[in-house]
DNA sequence: GAATGAATTGAACGTTCGTTTTATTAATTC
DNA sequence: GAATTAATAAAACGAACGTTCAATTCATTC
C-alpha cells in the first residue's frame, strides 16, 4: 500500500506531536522509539520523516514551541508596568500554575529532556527559560525595593518560586480532591508569606483544611 | 587476557557504582549503555555483569540505597518528639539541604529514573519516599495544631516545600557565590515564612542581598 | 481524464544495544 | 606448590535501534 485514503499532512503532523508529547512525558525521550511513536499514530516509522526530520528535530520543535508559548502567554496575562509588585507576582503566579497545568505532559518534557538536546539547541531553550524566569527576578526586585517583600537573596528566591510552583504537576491529578482553582490560589498565599508579602495581600485568599475538605 | 594484577572485586563494585551515579545523573539511564559505563570504570563490559545482573538491577540498587540513606539520615537528625515544631522544621530543611547538596548526583538519578524501574520496584522506591514526606507532614500538621503554622493544606503545603528545597540541586554547582551554609539559612528562613512560622523563628537568620554578596 | 504533487507503505541498511558464553589469568587456600 | 576460587577478557548472540529508499496509492489541477 502507500497513500491512504483520507490522508492529510496537518492531521499526521498534529498526531505526530501530540503522541510524542505523550508517551515522552511518561517513558523519556530516549527510551521512546520512533517504531513505538509510529504506532501510536497508526502510520509506518518512515512517515514520520516526512515531518521531523531526525528523532532530535521532534524533540526540539516540542519543547522549543512550548516555552514561547509559556513566555506569549506570560505577555499576555502581565499587568501594566504601573502596577504594583504583589499584583504584579500574583499575576506571574497565576499564569503559570494555570499554564502548566494545562500543558503537564509538555512541560514535563521540556523540563526533563534538556540532556538529549545537541548544544546549540540547549542553549536555546536556556535562553528562552532565562528569559521568563528574568521576569519574576524582576518583581522580586521591584517589589524588595519598595519594601513590599522581605527578599534575602532575589535569585535564589526566584528559583525556590519556580520550583516550588512548577512542581505542581509532579504531583497533581485530574479529579483530585482540589480543584484547580483552589490549587492556585493555595499556592499564591504560600508564595505571598515566603516573600514577606503575606500580611498586606494575602490573608482573604487563605482558609483552612476543614474547608478545603468540605469544598 | 583474564583477570589483571590487583583487580579486587570490592574496589571494583564501588568503582561500578560512582561512574553508574554520575554517567546515569549526566545523561539519564537510557542513554547510558553498559560499554560506555565498563570503559568509565576501565573494564570490559562483561564485567559488569559479575556485580549487577541486569542494567535494571544496578539502577535500583542505586536508587534503593539513596533513598534508605536519606531516611536514616533524618532518623539521626530529628530532633525529640517533645520538641516544639518550629525545631523539628528547622532540622528537617536543615538536613535536607544538607544531604542533597552532598549527594547531587544520587538525588537527580533517584528523581528522574522512576520511569525506569518495573512496577513492583517503583513502588517499592515510592513508598520510601512517602514515609519520609509523612514525616514532614507530621510536623506540619502538629505546629499547625499547636497554631505555630498558617497552613490551608498540609499535604500540599508538604509537596510544595520539598519541591522548592530539593530543587536546590537544580542550579547549585560548587564554588558558586553562595555557601552550604547560607542556602541552608536562607532556604529556611522563605520556608519558615511560607508556613507562617516567619514572626516566631526566623527573623535572626534574615540578611539582605547586599551582605550575602559581601559575605 | 491525463498529469502532477502529496502522503504513505514495505523492505531494507548498517549500527548499536544488553547480555551470554567460554577461556584465561590472578589471588587464595591448604 | 598444587588445587581452588575470584576476577576479568574476548568474542559473539539475536534483537532492536534510527534512518533511508524505492515503489505505490490518493488527491488535486488543468
Amino acid at each position: 500500500m502507500a497513500r491512504t485514503a483520507g490522508s492529510d499532512g496537518n492531521r499526521t503532523e498534529a498526531a505526530i506531536r501530540d503522541a510524542a508529547v505523550e508517551l515522552i512525558a511518561r517513558h523519556g525521550h530516549e527510551a521512546v522509539t520512533m517504531r513505538q511513536l509510529a504506532a501510536r499514530v497508526g502510520v509506518q516509522p518512515a512517515a514520520l520523516y516526512r515531518y521531523f526530520p531526525t528523532k532530535e528535530d521532534l524533540l526540539f520543535t516540542l519543547m522549543h514551541e512550548h516555552m514561547q508559548a509559556l513566555i506569549a502567554a506570560w505577555r499576555s496575562a502581565c499587568p501594566n508596568s504601573d502596577a504594583d509588585s504583589i499584583a504584579a507576582l500574583t499575576a506571574f503566579i497565576t499564569n503559570h500554575i494555570r499554564f502548566h497545568l494545562e500543558r503537564r505532559h509538555a512541560t514535563h518534557v521540556s523540563n526533563m529532556e534538556l540532556r538529549s538536546l545537541s548544544a546549540d539547541r540547549l542553549e536555546t531553550i536556556l535562553s528562552l527559560r532565562n528569559t521568563y524566569e528574568t521576569e519574576l527576578r524582576h518583581i522580586l526586585r521591584q517589589g524588595a525595593d519598595a519594601g513590599l517583600f522581605v527578599i534575602e537573596d532575589t535569585a535564589l528566591t526566584a528559583m525556590a518560586i519556580i520550583q516550588m510552583i512548577t512542581g505542581v504537576i509532579v504531583w497533581f491529578r485530574p479529579d483530585e480532591r482540589l480543584s484547580v482553582d483552589e490549587i492556585t490560589q493555595n499556592y499564591l498565599a504560600m508564595t505571598l508569606r515566603l516573600t514577606g508579602a503575606g500580611a498586606s495581600g494575602s490573608e482573604k485568599h487563605v482558609r483552612q483544611d476543614a474547608e478545603f475538605r468540605a469544598g
